[in-house]
DNA sequence: TATTGTTATACTCTATAACTATA
DNA sequence: TATAGTTATAGAGTATAACAATA
């Protein structure tokens, strides 16, 4: 005898936990030939785009509390991915930057990351995609305005 | 000078992670004055769908190990929503049930759940949330035939 | 006073190994 | 021997309070 959840497929959420763990879990396996996590190749992305950033620019951009990014950095720094240097104007903070290896690994993983979403998202055109990326901001936004 | 996460915008998993974040935190406080939690309600909702089934056979159903199911249904037993009766043919199993607390609590926290999910996908047609729901189900059986 | 980075801590969630009782 | 439930435990992930240095 099966069982049936068709009661809890009728809400986005439960949809959504079941398609996140999916990839989640397909992310981190792509990752782990490369040394990363979806959390710290969240961060090297970040920095390699915004190089100069703060610890706390880092943590709001991904939604990280500030204490937890101490951790991901000094692993990140241990790998020598990522350098902490003293910000010019203002000496409490860092300026993160990615050393030459942080670069060379993030294209890498990168590129694997594309490869994973590819495959995630095989089910779907190119329309399908964009529409499902559309949707999803409007779920952030909505949770945005329910927090204030 | 704002930060950016352009680069991480390209992929759905960072998509579903900002969207479900938004969603589970909505829920959650949702549920809070129901006495639950995304994974109780779900598992009421399960218990209620499918009475006499076993632990193990609502672990497989929700995806959770089987040891972390004992603290759910102790933690559902003890609020008296659940009972755990001896099943007829196999002594070795429960056969897990709702109380009828269970079945009221279930009842009315379903409907403060569907208000939540019409809250965070407010911004969707009818058509753009069914969808929705099949977008993420073709993520999730892409994510199973990549575990095998 | 407020903010950056930090330490310490705690709480939740999840995963694994090993036990018992039944099958 | 295999399965259901259980115990103990360990590892992530996440959140809060409080501190020193700097603004």
């Amino acid at each position: 005898m099966s069982v049936s959840d068709a009661a809890l497929r009728r809400f986005t959420g439960y949809g959504m936990k079941r398609a996140f763990n999916a990839i989640q879990a397909d992310v981190n396996r792509t990752l782990k030939p490369h040394g990363l996590r979806m959390v710290t190749f969240s961060a090297l992305s970040v920095i390699g785009e915004n190089p100069g950033l703060s610890q706390a620019q880092l943590a709001d951009a991904l939604s990280i509390e500030r204490p937890n990014i101490v951790m991901l950095i000094d692993e990140l720094e241990a790998a020598g991915l990522v350098l902490r240097e003293r910000h010019a104007a203002d000496r409490r903070a860092y300026a993160l930057a990615l050393t030459g290896e942080g670069r060379r690994r993030l294209a890498r993983a990168d590129r694997a990351v594309r490869a994973h979403d590819a495959r995630m998202t095989a089910g779907l055109s190119t329309e399908d995609r964009a529409r499902l990326m559309e949707m999803l901001g409007s779920v952030e936004r909505a949770g945005e305005e329910a927090t204030g």
